[in-house]
Formats: structure tokens, sequence, C-alpha cells
DNA sequence: AGACTGACTGACCGATCAATCAGTAGCAGA
DNA sequence: TCTGCTACTGATTGATCGGTCAGTCAGTCT
């Protein structure tokens, strides 16, 4: 209880606010007004912990970024054969996402609307070092080199993550639906990748 | 030249930018200030068009959207034996993306940021023909049913939509930067499908 | 006790927002 | 020539924006 870190201080509660807004509307969706209110306390108090409206998005992103890289990190260094890994890699990261929607929603909207010398930064400060172990880890698996690891590890990424960002629209899409169960989208994707490996996805479920 | 539909009335000169400007910052980002000044005219002609810019930019989804469906609908209609049509489809559905990027990333704001009701709206009016018509195309070829067609119908897309949307950071990531060639992309797209139905790959390239 | 600090506030600032409105110019039909 | 219509504009509106500032208040150090 004594490491408990005291999240009730008023920076804390303001910086959870503009996560929840900024993740749900964006940067230029959401006003100063906005998270003062949401956090019960005055816009000057804002302007008095964080200086700025952009140092607090900024602020607000690169936690939201470390934490998801420290989650990463963690799953990416489970041990066991490859093959089991990558099936419990695709669970994990999908767990991960949907621990927290809205640390995963701010991230998309950094990665797929950022200019390019914020995509360079973001690549080589944020997602670098993951990509690589996870393209390695692709790669030992890789048994007919027709398709790249690369490619390998970047779809077990956009499946995870288009799946769970569509999902509004494809709860609604007739048979999609199905796709938003956990495990039978896992199932799905490991599958997928193993089957793209030229290896028969036998160990799965 | 007489069909050419007149797109140099002002209002189709709005229309333009105004997309040009949605696309890059999103709705909250940019005033009608900007777009009166990029479509050089005043802002009071931009509510003698449009009556408001929420009108606007739902004109300009609107647009984009029925382009799109049209388009998807034409390639759709193409005929062949359906290993080659997968291979075709990817093919031609990242081309639609590449030909108009702006369209493209409207709509990916749209599906990945909006409400469920507004999910609901996109997956009856705009999106469910075209996935239903693309799902039976992989059921058609699905020759082991242990991955559901529907995710395939899916992946396809995801592949394609955030390969395209993500380039500004894939270029950065080592060995990703490969991805972006669109022959390899889509090689690898149509492979890897065509490996999770238990079909050889052979017919591509 | 008094000096000092950090957390916090309400009143306020200039700028900008979406939207309105009165009016002008050109062109149609009567 | 008059009337009505559409396209379009400049000036202006009230609201809201991000941000500043003087000042209050509860603690802490000396």
């Amino acid at each position: 209880m004594v490491a408990a870190q005291e999240q009730n201080t008023c920076a804390e509660q303001i910086r959870r606010e503009a996560k929840t807004l900024f993740s749900a509307r964006g940067f230029d969706a959401v006003s100063i007004s906005d998270i003062a209110c949401a956090a019960d306390c005055s816009k000057s108090n804002i302007f008095h912990h964080f200086g700025s409206k952009e140092r607090l998005y900024f602020d607000v992103m690169r936690e939201a970024m470390q934490r998801s890289v420290t989650r990463i990190r963690e799953v990416m260094a489970e041990d066991g054969d490859a093959q089991k890994r990558i099936r419990q890699i695709a669970k994990d990261h999908y767990a991960i996402i949907n621990e927290d929607p809205e640390r995963s929603r701010l991230m998309m909207r950094e990665v797929m609307f950022s200019s390019p010398q914020r995509g360079q930064e973001l690549a080589s400060e944020v997602f670098g070092e993951q990509f690589s172990a996870l393209t390695e880890l692709m790669n030992d698996l890789n048994r007919d080199k027709t398709v790249k690891p690369e490619f390998l590890a970047f779809m077990l990424i956009a499946a995870n993550v288009m799946l769970f960002h569509c999902q509004n629209v494809l709860q609604f899409l007739p048979g999609a639906d199905l796709l938003l169960n956990v495990d039978t989208h896992t199932d799905a994707v490991s599958k997928m990748l193993m089957n793209s490996m030229g290896l028969a996805a036998d160990g799965a479920q």
C-alpha cells in the first residue's frame, strides 16, 4: 500500500482525464476547459502543472507509449518453443490492447496520421526494438522463406489492432461479429501465420 | 469533353479543398477560414453552398464513400477463376487506396473512431454489400474450413489499409521498408490468404 | 514571528471560432 | 425597365479558444 505511488494527486487526475478525452476525440476536439471540468479543477491549474495544452498531450502520449512498450517487452521476453510463443504473443498482444483501449487508440491516431518526421521518431524511439524482436521470432519459425518475416510480424500487429479498433463497424457486418470473439480471432491469426510459414497449424487450441 | 460535368464550380472547389484538409488534419483541426483560403473564396460563400461546417463535412464524406464503393463494386464484378480473382482484388484494392489517399484516410478516421451507432450506419449503408461479396469469394476457394472466410476477407482489407496508412512509420522500421513495394506486398498478402485456405500459392507472379 | 514555497483559483486577455446578415453584381423572364 | 433569383462578399456577431496574471491559502523552514 505504501508503494501505491499516490495516484490521486491533481496532476495525475488531470493526466488521466486528458488521456480519456484525447483518446476519444483527438487533440483538437478537446479543450482545456473540457479537461478541467472532467478533472474537477480550474483551467489555470492545468497550465500550472503542464505549461501548455501541447505539453500535456505529449506527456499523456509519452506515458501511454512507454507503458505499451514495457508491456510488450514483458511478453516478448517469455520463453518456450517458437511456435507456442507466436500463438501466445498474438494472444497477449491483443490482451494488451484490450486492457487499455484508450492507450491503444491514442497510439493508433499517432501512427496513422503522423507526419513523416514524427513517423521516424516513432519508428526509432518507440516501435523499432519490439518490431525487430518480433521479426526475429517469425524468422526462427519461417520454414519456406517465400513470405518475409517482417510481413508476418506486421500482420500479427495489424490484425489485432484493426480488429479491435473496427469493432464498432465489424459487429454489424454479417458474419464478422464472430471475429470479435478473442479466442476465435487469436486462433485464426496464429493459424494464418503458421500456414504462411509452411507449418501445419497443429498446436492450436 | 461535354460530359466533363463541370468540375470547376466554386462549390466543387470548396469540396475538393475541404476533402484535402479534413483528410490531413481531421474535422476539428480545420477551420472554415482555412477552407475558404484554400478554395480562394469567402467564408460566407461556404455557408451559402453548404449551410454549416458539419454539412460540408458530411457532404465530403458521403462523396468519398460513394466513390470508394463504386470502385470496389467494379473490381468485385470482374470474372475469372477464384484464385486469380483474389490476387487481382488484393492488388486492385490497394490501387484504389493508392489512387486517392485522401479519400481512404477520411474513411479510416470515420471507421476507427466512430461511435457504435455511426458504426452501424457504416456497416449497413457503406460496407455491408462489399464485405459480403468478398466473404463469398473467399468461401468459394476455402478448401479446409478451419479459418473463417469472414476473417480472410477482413485480413485482406486490414493488410492493405494498415500497410498504406502506416507508411510514415513503416519506412523507418528496419526491414519493413521492403513491405512498401506494392508488388512485394500484394504477393505476400495473396500467398498468406491462399495458404490459410489450404491452397498452394502457386499462381503467384 | 516572518519569509518563502508550491498548489491552486477567478478574472481577464487577444485571437479565433462558426455562423449571420445586409448588401452587391450579374442574369433571367416579363 | 422592372422584378426576382442565384452567386457571392465584407462586416460583424456572440461564444469559445489557449493562455496569463495577480492573488489566496496551507504548509515548511528559520
